[in-house]
DNA sequence: CTGTGGTAACTTACTCGCGAGTCATATCCC
DNA sequence: GGGATATGACTCGCGAGTAAGTTACCACAG
């Protein structure tokens, strides 16, 4: 009986790139902890040492994922921050931009947000500079709101800033766990909310992601 | 050289309940996976097969620390739901009272929502009616709120209570993380917030928690 | 009031499985 | 032949769980 072992003619950076697929995929939709290598080399059809030749440690191979999916979500920050929208209306354009670009890789979200990651080394250094990043961003907007209502206190801003980040995961968090609405129709349920909550939108709010 | 086995003269329900306080910190501290028994055996003053002795596994214990906590929170949102505040006014005294049950034992709240418990077995179980309970009582504020508000579609209704639910979490995890607040001061913290994004707070909601 | 047996309280020193990480080796292509 | 691609079969540590034995307390017989 012939050995396995040997070249299939794969080229490295095709196979990191196939493994870095599956892995974000498994790490994202069982959490880092639940998540072993040899789950990772099983569903990406090869062996657990080739995992370990092309990245090191399982810390490694999630390191990169992280970075991966950190890069995407935060090129959709970024992009809904270069709008010209303010309060409400730029909340909805970027839950509508996160929606749209979750759609296809859903699982990227609870990657970034993997409550089971480990809690120092590489891939914890590169969610830190992303919070860091995503914090920044939130943070001016959230101030700028608080100093237009008249509130200057550094805990209140602070707070709500922590609230303002719960309620934009809770939003994205419930439309993931209801797979069965589109991104669209997500997108005008929030609208409806902030409108049921706060009283009617500016049309801007609607005009900006084209309802 | 003795032995130090023996009984120390505790009986079994002192000790029961001695582990069961230091098995909550731990657990409520750094989470049910980060928790091993024989940390919890050491920190006790103790050995690990006492524990299994008493409590049979690792999440016998935990189910039985998750059923103390569930019921010290639980026993707290049936107290402020039993007054007659709807409504902020309910949110703000649900949180007050929230604040001041934490605030001997803030690890009680991570112990209930910690995402690396076990997903099966007792202590899930636990969690799982503690949580069905939660939601009825959750779900009745905001259900009313959304009707006085002419939304009443069931989507949009879930979604909202889904976003409560995260900011009453995110005040109380603010909260948790800046023990140098007073429960009295956190509670004013959180009526200005209200008022800063409601606008004015009726005088109800002041006067239920004795502003 | 003093042995004495039974039981409750307690520990030392193990087993066992799982998952991270490694080593030696095999096959293929140029 | 030599380097890149690949794997089977390990080691090793950690943490859950256990078997077997040790000591202190207590009820009761003498």
């Amino acid at each position: 009986m012939t050995s396995n072992a040997g070249t299939k003619g794969v080229a490295r950076a095709d196979r990191e790139a196939q493994i870095l697929d599956v892995a974000c995929r498994a790490f994202g939709e069982a959490g880092y902890a639940a998540t072993s290598v040899a789950d990772i080399a099983e569903a990406a059809g090869i062996s657990k040492p080739l995992i370990y030749n092309y990245f090191g440690s399982k810390e490694g191979l999630h390191a990169v994922c992280v970075q991966h999916a950190a890069e995407t979500l935060w090129a959709e920050f970024e992009r809904s921050s270069r709008t010209d929208t303010v309060g409400l209306a730029r909340a909805v354009v970027t839950l509508d931009g996160m929606f749209q670009a979750l759609a296809p890789q859903p699982w990227m979200w609870r990657l970034v947000f993997d409550p089971t990651a480990p809690s120092d080394g590489a891939s914890h250094e590169a969610l830190l500079d992303y919070e860091r990043r995503l914090f920044t961003l939130g943070a001016d907007g959230v101030g700028e709101l608080m100093r237009l209502a008249g509130n200057t206190d550094a805990g209140d801003t602070s707070a709500t800033h922590a609230v303002w980040e719960s309620v934009f995961r809770s939003l994205v968090t419930w439309w993931l766990d209801h797979p069965e609405v589109s991104p669209a129709a997500m997108t005008d349920r929030c609208i409806r909310l902030f409108s049921t909550v706060f009283g009617d939108l500016d049309e801007a709010a609607r005009a900006a992601v084209g309802r």
